[in-house]
DNA sequence: CAAGAAACGGACCACTGTGTCCGGTTTCTG
DNA sequence: CAGAAACCGGACACAGTGGTCCGTTTCTTG
């Protein structure tokens, strides 16, 4: 599993030594994977994103020999922009305020990534300690304000929220209002 | 899908033309795949059923034309269960008191009965309409009291319980406290 | 433009899980 | 107690998915 760093660019302006037509496969195929697991989550199929992207499937495992790699390279720099946003909230002076921006802001973010959802709360592949420590520090801190139950942690927080993000996707909801109101209720599970 | 109703018989004291040998056989399998569904969920093989009853792969499929035609027979009569759970809740004086002992009630018991639980907000296999219908019935009433969020409705604690119950599942989490305090968080969801 | 290297992709393999078949065995019945 | 029917279960067939191989094509470079 992610056995491999062969792509090491970032992605972009990389005029490593491979040929043109490859450079140009590569992006066809990070940007269908983007696609597809973004509108279906991870069980999408290693031939499904390579006719998206119309090359071979074995050109897809010449640059990710796995599957997991392939994972691993789409949902890495989504990762990054989640600690990021969570980062955002944890500078912002009202942690109880960010935090109530925060979770609606995650639920529409993950739900029009499935497949960043899916390694989220699945766990394993892209480790995810960073990101939950910071949640922690968000949770910890919007304690403070006297408006989120003293017991809760950052476990409670993905449990919740990554549990109702799970059913939405399973329902197959795809209204933004939709994704707020529950925004709204998952807040209301922490109140005291 | 559920192409077959073999097995008319409650499962117990059935004398039917059929050998004590077959009967017997037909109970192991029974008690095996309740087990296992409970204990590992749905994506439990045949195979895997077949043994831990001590049968052949063949004697499982004799009964049971297909893997949903045993996750049907064993799940129908939990499903019944969770009906009169429900409809016992909606009996009681108090709406909202009865709300706030069925949502740790039924954490309590689909987290016990994970393949009960899988096929519950799977949605598919066993028809769930009147159990849906008995739950809505349920929020309604307990919107009454006004400690309920007034847009509330059935599909709304689906997703959240639901959603809860599925994280624990995968978060591995086999202790009933835990699960109370979830329950209380749920609860807490749908405070206006 | 031609030769060599790099990349392409269709065909192939391996594994897992569902569902079927048939020869041997067990149970019922006359 | 013997024949027939029912049943058992190991071996087989099939499908879907992850991953590999090698003959062919395409790019690069002198």
């Amino acid at each position: 599993m992610a056995s491999s760093d062969l792509i090491q660019a970032p992605a972009g302006s990389d005029r490593s030594p491979r040929r043109q037509d490859a450079r140009r496969n590569h992006e066809k195929v990070m940007a269908a994977a983007r696609e597809l697991f973004a509108q279906h989550g991870l069980q999408v199929t290693v031939p499904q994103v390579a006719e998206r992207a119309g090359v071979g499937r074995a050109t897809v495992y010449r640059s990710y020999p796995t599957k997991d790699d392939l994972i691993v390279a789409v949902t890495r720099e989504q990762f990054q922009e989640l600690e990021e946003r969570t980062l955002a909230a944890l500078r912002s002076e009202d942690a109880y305020q960010a935090l109530c921006a925060y979770i609606p802001d995650m639920l529409d973010h993950l739900l029009r990534n499935r497949g960043l959802a899916a390694a989220f709360f699945e766990g394993r592949l892209v480790p995810a300690g960073r990101l939950l420590g910071l949640i922690g520090r968000l949770v910890e801190a919007a304690k403070a304000s006297g408006q989120v139950r003293q017991d809760a942690d950052e476990r409670d927080l993905r449990v919740v929220l990554c549990g109702v993000i799970r059913q939405l996707i399973v329902l197959d909801e795809w209204d933004p209002a939709v994704w707020r109101r529950y925004g709204d209720m998952v807040l209301g599970a922490f109140r005291p």
